[in-house]
DNA sequence: CATTTTTCTTAAGATATCTTAAGTAGTTCT
DNA sequence: AGAACTACTTAAGATATCTTAAGAAAAATG
């Protein structure tokens, strides 16, 4: 309990800062859930009721095309947020679902909950501000390596700069990743 | 004059609520400027030392890659902030260039005096929070669309979404920022 | 309005990537 | 340990998209 409550303050307060009663309102509008491998946290088409901050587990964030294949947009680890940010603001039908891949633990935060908290405690506006801009300049740089690479040198840029991601994530969800087919994948690698 | 106050209000009250003193302050730590076509209010390799509110115009946000091809990701229009947002919070050397596509009419605005700003003023940062989270729904969407759609689908989804852009935009530019060449998108177009 | 520059089109051949299908290896469950 | 899934590999043929090169159309400029 006080080992958990550390662990948000921690990740908190490298945004912004807060007092210790501070974190104990944030603490307590959140609810503590696990969740085991293959738990959904949330289902493609339903209305996404909180914003997950993940203490220890490892999630991927996918949606299936219109062939029934799984496109993984984002994986969430520890001390990451996720969500899927256009249902949870605007309360609408989630166009993708979040899935555990290992046992995970988070702390889950409702928008009402989140918006009163703002109100409360500035330093968390300014906190998500910031980590809204994390967010949009990883997205941004996931969007460039898109853009001006081919499979075979995104997936070697991803080896390189998330080699302990291979560990945990089978490879066929990494091709789905890298929006390439795990057959082709294992092409390239077998050309190392 | 007050007819940019106005603009920038206007835009501002949309995320938050804000009295005559604030806008006043933020305007004046603000500066006009206008960019002729072709012009570049930011290059890749500098520090991106503004983030720019679009009163009027178009701008587009582009780098080279290795083969010396031009690839767009993203274009800016009236009442859009655009920036190298890493470049501009951590000042380091931007991975692209931001040019005029017409003449274009900014607010631009430093870091410091933004940062000078948010404290001033609490609900600029609430303001930015969302502007940043709409930001980053955006660009989840284009995601989400590369992810599941080949060419010729994203040149579809792109005019039935924007269709005033391609009376604004040269086609080859909008070949570019779908991640296509300009020749293929003349061959999708032909067979309409 | 003639010239120059920019943008768009066409088409042929090349290449990256996918699809399908089958087999192998590795894990999990009983 | 054997059975049943789940994940990974291989290879052949299909397809989407790119490359190159050239010409046509449109727009900007003097």
């Amino acid at each position: 309990m006080i080992q958990i409550k550390n662990q948000l303050s921690e990740y908190l307060t490298r945004y912004a800062t807060f007092n210790e009663t501070d974190i104990e309102l944030i603490f307590h509008q959140c609810s503590y859930k696990k969740y085991q491998k293959k738990d959904f946290l949330l289902k493609q088409g339903a209305v996404c009721n909180y914003n997950f901050f993940i203490l220890k587990g490892l999630v991927r964030q996918f949606r299936f095309d219109d062939n029934g294949h799984e496109n993984i947009s984002a994986f969430g680890i520890e001390n990451w947020w996720i969500t899927n940010l256009n249902s949870f603001l605007n309360q609408t039908p989630s166009t993708n679902s979040i899935q555990a891949i290992e046992e995970t633990i988070v702390l889950q935060i409702t928008k009402e909950k989140l918006e009163i908290l703002y109100i409360k405690i500035p330093a968390l506006e300014r906190a998500f501000r910031k980590i809204t801009e994390n967010m949009l300049i990883a997205l941004q740089r996931k969007d460039e390596i898109f853009m001006k690479t081919n499979s075979k040198e995104r997936y070697y840029t991803m080896v390189k700069q998330l080699p302990d991601f291979f560990q945990r994530v089978p490879q066929y969800m990494i091709a789905s990743y890298l929006d390439i087919t795990p057959e082709y994948l294992s092409e390239i690698r077998k050309n190392i």
